[in-house]
Formats: C-alpha cells, structure tokens, sequence
DNA sequence: AGAATTTGTAAGTAATTACTCACTTTTATA
DNA sequence: TATAAAAGTGAGTAATTACTTACAAATTCT
C-alpha cells in the first residue's frame, strides 16, 4: 500500500472496534498497519486526533447519505427512504457505525453528533406535516426503533435483514 | 460505609459508565472508593474479574425480572410485561444497562448473555400461539426495537417515557 | 482470652503507555 | 539537477498500568 496514513486509519478503526479505543496501543496500530509508531504522531496529534479522524469521516458520509432525502416533501417517500438509510449499511460504514456504537455510553469521550438532531427534526415534520398530533412521540418511536434494529443489524442477530425492512415498511404503509 | 467490598464495586460501576472500562484504571477505583489499591485485588482476583462480577451480577437480577412474566401463557399479558420490562428500567439495574451497552461492542471483551436468547425464544413462541405466519420476524422487530428505545431511555433522548410506553402498547393493543 | 482467619495497608514491581526527537529517505518544486 | 519539504524511522522518555508482597489491624472461632 502506498498510502500509510490511510493504511494507518483503516487498520485503527478494525483495532479499535475489536479491541476497544483505550485497550488498542499506538504501538499496536503502528505494527499492524507495518510502520513506525511514530508516523501515527506525524500524521495525527495524537491517539485522539486519529480517533476523532475517523468519527469525522464517518460522520460527513452519513451527512452526505442524509441529504439524499432530508428535503424530500412526499412523506410516503421520505419515511421510505430513512427506513433504506437505517436498514441498508453500506460496509465502508459498518467500522463507522460500530466504532459509534461503542463510543456513545462513555460519557467522557462522546458528544451527540448534529446529523442526528437534523434528522430527528425532520423526521419530526414530516409526522407533524401528516397530521399526526403527536409527531413529536411518533418520530421518537420510529428513530428509536430503526436505530435499534441497526445495533441488531450490526450485532448479527437479524436472520433476514431485507424481510424485515419489508415488514417494517408494511408498518408504515410505505414501500 | 462498613462494606469496603460492596463500596469498591460500586465505585468502579460508575467509573466504568463514566470513563469506559479500559480507561479506568484500578488506582483510581481505590482512590475513589477511599480504600488501598491492594484491596480491590484481596475481593477480586483481577480488574477483569471485577468486571465479570458486577455484569454477573446485573445479569442475575435481570433474570429473576424476567422470571416474572416468561411463563405467561396470555399473549396480551405477556407482551405488555416485556414492554414495560424494557421501558421501566429500574434505577439500581440503570448502571447495569449502561455498562453492559458499552462492553456489546467489544469483541474482546463481551460474549452474549444467555437471558436475551431465553427472551427471544419466549417472544417468538407468544407470536407463534397468537398465530402470526412470520412470528421470528416479528419477534426479532418487537426486540430490536425496544432495545433501540431502552437505549434511547438511557441516552436521554426520549422526552416522556411513559407516553411512548403508552404509544407502543397501542400499536400492539395491548394495555 | 487466645488462636486463627479475614480484612486491610503501603511500598513496591516489571511491563506497557502515549508521545518525542534527532535523524534518514523519499517526494515535490524551482 | 539542486533545494526544500514531506514522509518515515528507531531509540528513546517519563508516566501510568495491573498486580504483588510483607506486614498490621480487625474480626471470628473455640
């Protein structure tokens, strides 16, 4: 591989999720990823940095996802397709997800990410937009549940992924 | 305190939540606890048998939570018990969860615990009586997304529990 | 009360940690 | 091609890690 800073991150995210972040060594990744430990602090400020590089990564894909149906005004349409984005995880976004996954319940290293917030408020208007009075429970509900059975897609234990998705949309009338 | 054990293991249950688990170190337990370092290895025979002990021991009371309505041979019954099983997450189990949700995705650290699949087998025996065609399908919906709203209680993202409680028992018309 | 066992401590230890620095090699630029 | 900048190395370092051990205090048992 030419590219060592990139081999350096790919080989961080699969340690890390293994592994656990504080459990995974610099010198680990370094030897790993065959290189010096040193080139990890010439390419990162340090361990957090190259932490904080890949949950940034992570997260401009998912904005980019996002934005494919954020502004879409048919509700039919539009729950249709955050269905899609929480069933269908693209692999490049599997490590992503995990890596999330793991991060969110320690207090001293997580802060809620915005694209969440932007989609729950979306998501918030459309219920409200279909009359829904409680759009705000309503979008509770299916974000909390969607977001669910994506920790049970990640763990492995949905036999049939895309039956499910089929039985969901059914749910919601929506295909 | 006089049960410098039982003060030991709570401490360390807050730390993990607070810090992650690899990131506490067992100095900082003792200290906290206001007790020598040498005494968390007296009590347990390392930092990791620690660990086992205090998801050994959420694990137990989980069961005997469960234990309650597992036999329950009315469906409507049955369902509304295990609703309320994931949205009344009780205070002293709280740490539990949260510990728990932070280890799940470490390959290294977690194996999965034996009452999830007992529930599992539960619910889908309960679907399979009421006669749905697809019951490990919605077996699997129903568990995944209660999970995904357990843990949206314990992120705090869900404003009114019980409402949403309320909600979701109506989509299963159960009370 | 006296002996035995449990509970507790303080001061270690060897190993590992994230990170630095002086230096060499490769790549890009003028 | 000469020069500057970037990429890469390997041997450090001080601090921290989980855990041990020799010993003292408290508790239980007879």
């Amino acid at each position: 591989m030419k590219d060592r800073r990139a081999k350096i991150a790919n080989v961080a995210l699969l340690l890390f999720i293994e592994r656990g972040y504080h459990a995974t060594s610099t010198r680990l990744i370094a030897h790993e990823a065959g290189v010096s430990e040193g080139l990890i602090f010439r390419h990162y400020t340090n361990k957090e940095g190259l932490l904080k590089d890949l949950l940034a990564e992570g997260g401009q894909q998912m904005i980019f996802e996002i934005a494919g149906f954020i502004s879409e005004h048919d509700p039919k349409v539009f729950i249709s397709s955050i269905i899609d984005f929480f069933f269908d995880v693209s692999e490049e976004l599997l490590g992503y997800w995990r890596l999330k996954a793991q991060l969110e319940w320690i207090k001293k290293v997580w802060e809620p990410e915005e694209w969440e917030q932007i989609l729950r408020n979306a998501v918030e208007r459309v219920f409200r937009g279909m009359g829904y009075s409680k759009y705000e429970l309503e979008a509770g509900l299916l974000l909390e549940s969607l977001t669910g059975i994506r920790y049970g897609i990640l763990r492995g234990s949905v036999e049939d992924v895309q039956e499910l998705k089929v039985l969901v949309k059914a749910k919601y009338k929506v295909f």
